[in-house]
DNA sequence: CCCAATTAATCC
DNA sequence: GATTAATTGGGT
């Protein structure tokens, strides 16, 4: 008989504490049990991890009091977390909280319930109602009122009859009608009817396609799939079909959409083909939403989840299948800790639980695809889209040579223009990609040159002309422009950079008459702006959307023909790694975004560095070509996927102390790691400051995951970092600023 | 020599 | 993370 119960406590110590378990509690202290304890001369709140008859310690306390009494980790999910925590070197902890979300965790999170009124068997009728109407007609109505329906929340009933809870007390003492509190459901779901679809005929790469995962499902040979289709090749209703393969076998499914897809349209296409077996989780669910959706799941009473990142770890039970959509996406991975990749979470999981993955995408990052060249993933490829749409044509436009034809640098060219004032005339939609929000990315003195630069980072301020403002988009410092140049009191400006608001403006003057409208955080951020703007365009009140990343994103309009990249170099100039790749695939999904209905669609790429590989490949649409010239550069410098990648970023207030510290703490791992692992640094970081801190990076490239991972976690324990300091150690990190 | 302020150590 | 013990340092 178990005794000692090893805790987890609330601290993020990444340590684990006996207690004893007083006889009383035995029988419901189990693991992953949530349980209160008493620690130091507080009292804390603590996850059950494990279970043991002895200790090395003789003077445990003991567990006060258990949450419940069902324990609230699920079955193989504290591996899960436990796993993360060693992998990421995160303490468990956080990884436990990760696992579970706040809105389960918190004692104080309950189901709703409202009193629900039904009318009793006995209730008067006939002569007895007539008594009733004449002695009591306020009652009388309220019986009236449930006489037809199956009964009736109080709340309703009371605004339906226009008495007051009195009343419907008073026939509650007479026996007359009976009231109790009843559970609902708080549904994040939008209540319109949505009407439900049949499986659709597939195509012979798409049956193939699902045939796989079946068998994956089935037998877990392979475990992982890699569904390479391109943009409009109908990779939804493989997933669809291969979810309803895993219900038929009574089995659950996951589904991960990047969170700006999770739109009520991706939603609604599960709805439709699942109907209420569909649960939703994302980060926008009001905390009782979560709290609903997230027991639905736990009880088995949904069946399929859809959701972002987080949806990884939802408790579905029998869980046979996760697919990730657009496994590429680098929103899978959170930027804070516990650093993980969705994405890698779901093929962990798959092989901790026993389930199948299915990774799908339009631009498979490298890392995927070399899985599955390895061996270790199995492939299906959807070459070719649905009902014989053809994949857009592709035009680059050298920038370089339009400024020497024209004699200036111009945000259009020729090109784009004419092309556009075609699509205007015949009536057909056109989308403009630009991937930076703002107006401006700075403001010059047109005479002493002066830029200016928010104080807390190394970066110029975002003009936003709407408001007047400059913005820092990395703190988010927001001030008035200034009258005058602040270095040598000139009292005008020069924009420098461009961005989505400037490219409305300028495609207003362009095209008059042409009806604009941008899509970007700025807009989105007012409530329910983004289905407003998207249904305008869908309804065909707007000709022209100008829009950043979330425009590149599974949007579906038949009637756009005309995809305009504004600058692809953007992304392409990044001190990043993965700079070649994010451009390839950028260019690929918003290029995915035309030709949807029967015209075939254009794509005008403008750039300054029209011989790029990553541009090219674009061009060519060639996935095959871009990643084995890129996998070459890669394999050369020992990146990804030839290594794992550690970045560790150190900030501080201090810039000197800063440089010294991290500097020991390099040299200290240097000497810890083994001959094949890659200490680079510490530099500075990319950003060098950001909100009021200095930040310099060393980054790791080990072939071995194990060896750095366990050499980072240790020394991230251990290393005295001097006050002030602090450090942050993202493995297989996929943004390096 | 005192006291506040910073730093280190501990929590089962 | 919170509490407490230990250490530092500036002042009279």
């Amino acid at each position: 008989m178990a005794s000692i119960a090893k805790i987890a406590v609330d601290l993020s110590l990444d340590r684990e504490f006996d207690y004893r378990i007083p006889d009383h509690l035995v029988p419901d202290v189990r693991v992953g049990s949530r349980v209160h304890v008493p620690f130091g001369k507080s009292r804390k709140e603590g996850f059950v991890i494990a279970l043991a008859d002895h200790s090395e310690r003789a003077d445990l306390k003991a567990i006060t009091s258990v949450v419940g009494t069902e324990p609230l980790i699920a079955d193989g999910m504290l591996e899960l977390a436990r796993w993360m925590s060693v992998y990421y070197c995160a303490p468990l902890e956080q990884a436990i909280r990760t696992v579970l979300p706040g809105a389960v965790r918190r004692t104080d999170a309950r189901s709703k319930e409202r009193l629900f009124v039904e009318l009793e068997p006995d209730s008067p009728e006939g002569d007895a109602l007539q008594v009733l109407r004449a002695r009591a007609p306020r009652q009388a109505a309220v019986i009236d009122a449930l006489r037809d329906g199956q009964g009736l929340f109080l709340t309703d009933l009371i605004a339906a009859t226009g008495t007051s809870s009195g009343t419907v007390r008073a026939l509650q003492k007479k026996g007359l009608v009976r009231m109790a509190p009843l559970t609902v459901r708080r549904n994040p779901l939008t209540e319109h009817e949505i009407l439900p679809t049949e499986p659709m005929e597939l195509m012979p790469a798409q049956a193939e396609a699902l045939k796989l995962v079946c068998v994956a499902i089935d037998g877990l040979d392979p475990p992982v799939v890699l569904l390479h289709g391109v943009t409009g090749s109908g990779k939804t209703e493989v997933y669809l079909q291969a979810i309803a393969h895993a219900l038929e076998q009574d089995r659950g499914a996951i589904v991960l959409v990047p969170e700006i897809s999770l739109t009520p349209q991706t939603v609604e296409r599960f709805f439709a083909r699942f109907g209420d077996r569909i649960a939703v989780l994302h980060s926008h669910l009001a905390e009782g939403e979560r709290h609903d959706e997230w027991h639905r799941i736990r009880s088995g009473e949904a069946r399929i989840v859809i959701g972002a990142r987080s949806a990884v770890f939802a408790p579905v039970r029998d869980l046979g299948l996760i697919v990730v959509d657009e496994e590429h996406e680098p929103s899978y991975k959170q930027e804070e800790s516990p650093r993980y990749n969705a994405r890698d979470m779901a093929v962990m999981r798959g092989k901790m639980h026993g389930c199948a993955v299915l990774l799908g995408s339009a631009t498979p990052a490298l890392e995927s695809t070399t899985n599955a060249r390895r061996g270790k993933y199995a492939v299906a490829v959807l070459p070719d889209r649905v009902d014989h749409r053809q994949m857009p044509t592709m035009q680059i436009v050298d920038m370089r040579v339009e400024a020497e034809r024209t004699g200036r640098v111009a945000v259009f060219s020729q090109v784009l223009v004419d092309a556009t004032r075609q699509r205007l005339d015949r009536g057909e939609q056109s989308i403009f990609f630009l991937n930076r929000r703002g107006y401006a990315t700075s403001l010059i003195c047109p005479k002493c040159g002066h830029v200016a630069e928010c104080a807390a980072c190394s970066l110029a301020f975002t003009y936003h002309k709407v408001d007047e403002r400059l913005r820092c988009h990395i703190c988010g410092d927001d001030r008035r422009v200034p009258d005058a140049c602040p270095g040598c009191g000139v009292p005008e400006f020069r924009f420098a950079g461009l961005g989505t608001q400037r490219v409305e403006d300028i495609i207003a003057k362009l095209f008059v008459g042409a009806r604009v409208a941008r899509l970007d955080t700025d807009v989105t951020r007012r409530r329910h702006a983004f289905e407003k703007i998207l249904g305008d365009f869908r309804s065909g009140k707007t000709d022209i959307i100008v829009g950043t990343q979330m425009i590149a994103k599974g949007l579906h309009f038949p009637n756009v023909t005309l995809i305009g990249v504004i600058n692809a170099d953007l992304s392409l100039h990044k001190p990043d790694f993965r700079a070649g790749e994010r451009t390839f695939q950028l260019l690929t999904q918003v290029a995915g975004r035309a030709g949807r209905g029967d015209v075939r669609g254009h794509v005008i790429v403008q750039t300054y560095t029209p011989f790029h590989a990553a541009v090219q490949a674009a061009r060519r649409l060639d996935y095959d070509g871009f990643y084995d010239q890129e996998i070459e550069f890669r394999r050369e410098l020992m990146y990804p996927p030839f290594s794992h990648l550690a970045c560790i970023t150190v900030r501080g207030r201090s810039e000197g102390q800063l440089m010294d510290s991290a500097g020991a703490f390099a040299v200290e791992l240097r000497s810890a790691v083994a001959s094949d692992v890659l200490v680079a640094g510490p530099c500075p970081a990319p950003l060098a400051r950001a909100k009021g801190y200095y930040r310099v990076q060393i980054i790791v490239r080990s072939p071995s995951h194990r060896a750095m991972a366990e050499v980072l976690r240790r020394l991230s324990r251990d290393f005295r970092w001097p006050n002030g300091i602090l450090c942050v150690v993202d493995i297989d990190a996929v943004s390096l600023m």
